[in-house]
DNA sequence: GATAATTAGTTGCAATTGTAACTAATTGGG
DNA sequence: CCCAATTAGTTACAATTGCAACTAATTATC
């Protein structure tokens, strides 16, 4: 009979979640890291603002899940090298939205295909419904590991 | 016809497997964080020990996939608070085997428990069979986002 | 309309970190 | 048997981080 209070942390799903999305997340790195010199809440940034220009430093850290001062930070270098622009609301002078400049969006066009094809070498390894049960399993799992607030918009497609 | 270079950041499977797994790794933190004072890396390293008696920091280091120093300075600090015990191996005395001290062991046994509830919490959201389809899952990706070396070692139940 | 309370964003500082350099022990080649 | 090469583990240092305190702007209350 085996020991009830055993731990196999190979088997312990939170173990395997973190090692495999720390090593999914190195991959994705060296692109962006390696090819264009970004830090990985600089990418979120871009990543986020290439979907919804405009949005200001709180609404990008509620979509990235970071916290203000690592956007606060990446921004103020990501608009030093001229990838990303900051204006100030009229309506509300605390607000600042921000936006890709020119090159900004290059970097984003350019990564983009990249980070996309990284995820396909990865989902293409496992069925496409098995794909569409994935990402079904992982929300459900969100919905419990975070239950007052989701971790990502699911809704619409 | 959508944009062929359109990234929806939700919809983005390593950034769900990153919030999903940050947002897990904190649930179970707060257990041992919280009501034993200890840190990922010294949870990590009592938690393998209390599978595995009797390794080395270098073992250590390749089962939880920390880094030496990591490993290095949990274990000082553990050693320190007398919660695992380091010998030196008489055949090659640069290894240096730890293992669990009585109170150490007493944590173990407190903390899986602990975590292993937090764990079914979890799986409990999805069934037995998905359970299983998850973990095949993940193993699939696992081999694709680190073809080299395994993440982890799947085999034996 | 002044003042308290709230919100946006930045900055300071202490703690954590990760790379690289280091010491100590062992192994292998000549 | 000695010296180069390798391995285990620690330490040093610079960079990153995350919390809390801060400034500035707005809203709410009286």
């Amino acid at each position: 009979m085996t020991d009830p209070i055993a731990l196999r942390l190979d088997h312990f799903l939170p173990f395997r979640l973190s090692v495999l999305s720390n090593a999914v997340s190195r991959r994705i790195a060296d692109i962006y890291e390696r090819e264009f010199d970004l830090s990985i809440w600089q990418w979120r940034i871009i990543a986020v603002l290439g979907e919804h220009d405009g949005l200001t430093s709180t609404e990008v850290a509620a979509r990235t899940l970071m916290d203000k001062p690592s956007v606060s930070r990446a921004a103020a270098s990501l608009i030093e090298r001229g990838i990303l622009s900051r204006t100030i609301d009229k309506n509300d002078r605390r607000r600042a939205p921000m936006a890709l400049t020119e090159e900004g969006k290059a970097i984003y066009a350019a990564v983009i295909p990249r980070a996309l094809a990284c995820e396909r070498e990865l989902i293409e390894a496992i069925s496409p419904q098995d794909v569409t049960a994935l990402h079904e399993l992982l929300t459900r799992l969100a919905q419990v590991a975070s239950p007052d607030e989701p971790l990502w918009k699911d809704g619409e497609q």
